[in-house]
RNA sequence: GCCCGGGUGGCGGAAUGGUAUACGCAGGGGACUUAAAAUCCCCGGUUCGAAAGGACAUGUGGGUUCGAUCCCCACCCCGGGCACCA
């Protein structure tokens, strides 16, 4: 039918979407009431006003939650989808610096251009409660956090954080009086001030957090960050390192979201081991008799050949000053290099370079032996003690070491291990000790350990008749085959290597199960053959006993028991090059237990202890820079840090002419002395403002605790209402977030939760669920910069076509998290779908016939799209969601108002149009969210798919409740299924309800 | 090196053990039109064949299964994170 000519281009968004925004922001439709109904809270990231404007990738995290948000407000939920600024920070400072202006007004400015352009795209923010982490009102809160950190501390025991009231102070401590006191005080707090050296870029003129100088590169402007000593605010995150491990269990992260934080704080688990040391010509004491180090496999200490130090150990220090060491000059000049070296630059040359300290040995307290003592800066102060013993059998890197400069490499091996040399076949007790394939025992009383080495020229599979080349599982199958006559072995299912150490370590005195790498292997009696998966499931599984190989598994378990003081050693072997290489089998199987035995003997000698170590900081809190909240600390040379009183909070940033950085690197404030110079609030005497500010990580850290009561004056946030909003339901961010802020803010909201400033009630966890969106890339795959020329402004992008379009094409260009390179063609593609939903409904006068009209068939499209929606909004797949509205639109003729309820959270524009044209007063987005009948989604008919040995042969149409019997016969009579069974019988018929039936024949 | 992802038409992608390539883009053909735009309909993996139809195709090679893009083993390639973390 010819429709009348409507605006070129279809539908007039311009008016359409201008007029809707207006009047909702008018009706605050979407103003959160804090109330008894249940509560959404979906959260973007905030955004960072900079003066580029949003840039397209912001609208696919904003849009995506707020599809989200739209589907729960029509569900009946309360909900909160708020937005704020996170203005405090560098690109703005800098900006400000190069045009002349303050940081204050660019904010202004850009927060209106976001504001601008964020309206215009129909988001379904809650303005009212609209924030800035730099507005004083906000960062009062921000500063009365600090101090609260300021003034507790981390009770180890209990395992959270507490006010410093109630430390307990040692006797000893108050015997040396209230400097002593203050002292100890200043150890414990939660913020605290320390020497540090920091990541110092050079360009910014700022200290960087560790976070913020991955690689040794600057995270903001790209260049080389250099190391210097310089007294910082810190933040004691690292106390909260195991929970906030543990407690991602208890939220649904994306996995590698998880993963990430994990390796991100890098917990290991060892000892700590005392060495005495011995001077030749002067006599140590106290500590400087004793070097401790930090390894993770303590039952490697016999193969200790010698010790090495971090250059900037401390100890050395003491050793050069007593003389103990001889060789003084060379070790001084390689400190000094080592100190000049930036991350960059010790990352670059991987060679081992190192200086021998003489006149110093250590003791092996294992083997008795006296070893040597370098430094070298492969080994990081950082981490652990900042020394380490060298075991060159067990790792690369000390082997490498030792190579280089002619040390010991101390062969370790287990005495049920023979040498590298081909293992003779009989020897029970030759096992080779690397990849193990497959380990396969049967009722015989004989079994088999399939070995294979690798990496170097053995090859030879040990036992069991592995063939070179042949797949380890295949061949423990056939093996299985043959010795049993159990035809039917199938793999049940995979297990990692970890499992399958954790199974020998469970079963130690029981015969074992078949095991083949990652492969369960199931024996099942022919005769009790299961027929479906859920049957062999509960199938008895027919495990067998072993005789010959129990030899060599009891090999592996002797080495969980190797006596370790009577000289033998750990299972890890040698190979022979000389090079250990990790053995992912009996690392697992035997380390676990030769660890434990030789912890509890090195507790039970005093000589180390169980340790956990992580690779996380403190975290680096302060920076010298203007624009960021001011530390509220006064520095009194009587009292010490002295927290500046709540009542004087906030300490509110001076309105000064220059804040450009200092090349001394202090912060500018430091020159504005009429703010700096205040009298203390404790002792009353002059006494100095702390002039570094936080890093703009502070404000986001609990931005989403001020929406739940933004205007609060009283308080950061009513507990009643954190209470009802807490925790956020569903978190959207980018993935560069998750060491950053994300890490920060679930730490934050910790210790507040600790400190009872968040109610017990609202739970550990500030985010119930984490996702993250993929970047958009520019056309073609690659990344959109301004020197690419590359970059789309959203601007144009609604300008041309539209909020609603930009919006859903956003959502349509492939997986949410997945990256997805933009494509102007790609727009026209969702343009035109809309356009037609538009065809269908705008020139329709008449409400759309209720009941009786549509065809049962769309009836039940409707109905399968109503569900598919719906389960895919909840999973964030919107891009099959709009697949299956375009399926619904291609079949729709007459107006449908399920389908513009469906269509409302990605559309939200265009479907209030078309809804109020169908006679609605009030909004869509108002409305309930459509159900669906679960009896309307399956047909009367269903395309029967026949197979002969698996392969598609023919296809009937039959009824949907036609009984397998039936099913056969059709599939038997098809014509174009005799060809191909041919005279053969068919031996089996299976039959899959609803989808196909499978001939099987010979 | 280690830890995560991922590899499917010309392109973005769909399908987590059951009809591979939904949906969209681009392309081809047709209808309407004086024409164009817009719209609507049809066709689009490779290959053999006139056709009917067959064979081969989800990075590669094996395996398990009646049946594998999906599960297992080995390998190759791409992306991301960490990186001398003892």
């Amino acid at each position: 039918m010819p429709r009348k000519k409507t605006a070129a281009g279809g539908y007039p968004f311009k008016t359409i979407e201008a007029k809707w925004q207006k009047k909702w922001e008018r009706d605050g439709i979407y103003h959160a009431k804090d109330g008894k109904k249940e509560k959404f809270y979906g959260l973007i990231e905030f955004p960072y006003p900079s003066g580029e404007g949003l840039h397209v990738g912001h609208p696919r995290s904003y849009t995506a939650i707020d599809i989200v948000t739209r589907k729960k407000r029509m569900e009946g939920k309360n909900v909160l989808y708020p937005i704020g600024w996170d203005a405090f920070g560098l690109p703005t400072e800098n900006f400000a610096i190069k045009h002349k202006v303050k940081p204050q007004a660019a904010t202004k400015k850009n927060v209106a251009n976001f504001t601008r352009q964020l309206k215009s795209l129909g988001f379904g923010f809650d303005w009212s409660r609209e924030i800035n982490t730099t507005d004083p009102a906000y960062y009062k809160w921000t500063q009365w956090m600090f101090l609260k950190f300021f003034t507790s501390y981390y009770d180890e025991e209990t395992k959270r954080a507490r006010p410093l009231s109630e430390l307990k102070i040692p006797p000893k401590v108050r015997l040396h009086g209230p400097k002593a006191i203050g002292a100890y005080l200043d150890e414990k707090r939660m913020a605290y001030k320390a020497s540090a050296t920091i990541n110092w870029c050079p360009a910014c003129k700022i200290g960087l957090a560790n976070e913020e100088a991955q690689g040794g590169v600057c995270e903001r402007c790209g260049g080389k960050v250099e190391k210097r000593e310089k007294a910082q605010w810190m933040i004691r995150i690292t106390a909260y390192a195991d929970r906030l491990i543990e407690d991602l269990e208890k939220v649904d992260y994306l996995e590698r979201i998880k993963t990430q934080q994990i390796n991100w704080i890098g917990r290991s688990e060892g000892a700590s081991i005392d060495f005495v040391i011995e001077a030749q010509d002067v006599e140590l004491k106290g500590i400087e008799a004793v070097a401790t180090v930090f390894t993770t496999r303590p039952d490697t200490l016999f193969g200790a050949t010698y010790l090495v130090l971090s250059p900037e150990h401390p100890l050395l220090d003491r050793w050069l000053r007593d003389g103990a060491i001889v060789n003084a000059q060379p070790v001084q000049e390689y400190r000094e290099g080592a100190r000049r070296k930036s991350d960059i630059e010790r990352q670059e040359s991987k060679e081992k370079t190192g200086v021998e300290l003489k006149g110093i040995r250590a003791i092996n307290s294992a083997t008795g032996k006296h070893i040597p003592i370098w430094i070298a800066d492969y080994v990081l102060a950082g981490y652990g003690t900042g020394a380490i013993m060298a075991v060159p059998a067990h790792d690369e890197r000390d082997f490498e070491f030792a190579k280089k400069h002619g040390l010991e490499v101390k062969q370790v091996v287990a005495p049920i291990f023979t040498d590298e040399t081909n293992p003779p076949r009989d020897d029970k007790k030759t096992v080779m000790r690397r990849n193990v394939q497959a380990i396969v025992q049967r009722p015989s009383d004989k079994a088999f350990l399939c070995l294979k080495w690798k990496k170097h020229d053995w090859k030879t599979f040990i036992v069991g008749g592995v063939d070179e080349g042949e797949d380890p599982t295949d061949a423990a199958i056939r093996e299985v085959r043959e010795e049993t006559g159990y035809t039917n072995v199938r793999v049940v299912r995979t297990l990692g290597d970890e499992v399958i150490a954790r199974y020998f370590a469970a079963h130690k005195n029981e015969n074992r199960t078949a095991i083949a790498t990652g492969v369960w292997l199931e024996l099942v009696d022919e005769t009790r053959v299961p027929i479906s998966d859920e049957e062999s499931a509960k199938h008895e599984v027919v495990w067998v006993p072993a005789d010959q190989v129990k030899s060599y598994v009891l090999g592996a378990e002797l080495a969980c028991f190797w006596p370790h003081l009577e000289g033998t050693a750990s299972p890890c072997a040698f190979t022979g090059e000389g090079m250990a290489i990790n053995s992912d089998f009996l690392n697992g199987l035997a380390t676990a237990e030769a660890k434990e035995k030789m912890i509890a003997w090195l507790e039970t000698e005093k000589k180390g202890k169980r340790t956990v170590n992580f690779k996380l900081r403190d975290w680096v809190f302060s920076r010298q820079r203007y624009w960021g909240e001011p530390i509220p600390i006064i520095n009194c040379d009587e009292c010490g840090y002295v927290p500046v009183p709540d009542k004087q909070l906030p300490v509110e940033l001076p309105d000064v002419r220059y804040y450009e950085p200092t090349a001394t690197g202090e912060s500018p404030l430091a020159k504005i002395s009429t703010w700096v110079k205040v009298p203390c609030p404790s002792c009353k005497r002059p006494a100095k403002r702390e002039t570094d500010t936080m890093p703009n990580w502070a404000g986001s850290s609990w931005y989403f605790l001020r929406y739940c009561d933004p205007h609060n004056k009283k308080a950061f946030a009513d507990p009643k209402k954190l209470k009802y909003w807490m925790p956020v339901d569903l978190y959207n961010g980018g993935m560069e977030h998750t060491t950053l802020h994300l890490l920060y803010s679930r730490f934050w909201y910790k210790f507040l939760w600790d400190i009872g400033a968040i109610p017990a009630e609202c739970g550990s966890e500030p985010y119930a669920r984490r996702r993250s969106h993929a970047l958009i890339l520019g056309e073609g795959g690659v990344k959109m910069s301004k020197s690419k020329g590359n970059v789309v402004n959203p601007d144009d992008v609604v300008e041309k076509f539209g909020a609603d379009v930009f919006r859903m094409y956003e959502m349509f260009i492939g997986p949410f998290d997945a990256d997805a390179p933009w494509d102007t063609r790609g727009i026209e593609g969702v343009k035109r779908f809309l356009e037609k939903v538009w065809r269908i409904y705008a020139d329709v006068r008449r409400p759309p016939a209720k009941g009786g009209r549509p065809t049962s068939d769309f009836e039940r499209l409707l109905h399968q799209t109503i569900k598919k929606v719906g389960d895919d909004i909840e999973t964030l797949n919107f891009n099959t969601a709009i697949s299956a509205m375009m399926i619904l639109a291609n079949e729709m003729t007459e107006p449908s108002e399920a389908f513009l309820k469906l269509l409302a959270p990605f559309a939200p524009h265009m479907a209030e149009e078309l809804w109020q044209k169908l006679g609605h007063k009030t909004s869509i987005h108002l409305a309930d969210w459509p159900s669906y009948d679960p009896k309307k989604l399956v047909a009367d008919t269903f395309e029967l798919v026949i197979q002969v040995n698996g392969r598609v042969r023919d296809r009937v149409t039959a009824p949907t409740g036609i009984s397998e019997a039936e099913v056969k016969t059709i599939a038997l009579q098809s014509e174009k299924v005799k060809p191909f069974l041919g005279s053969k019988k068919p031996a089996k018929v299976i039959y899959i309800a609803g989808r196909l039936v499978n001939i099987v024949c010979a």
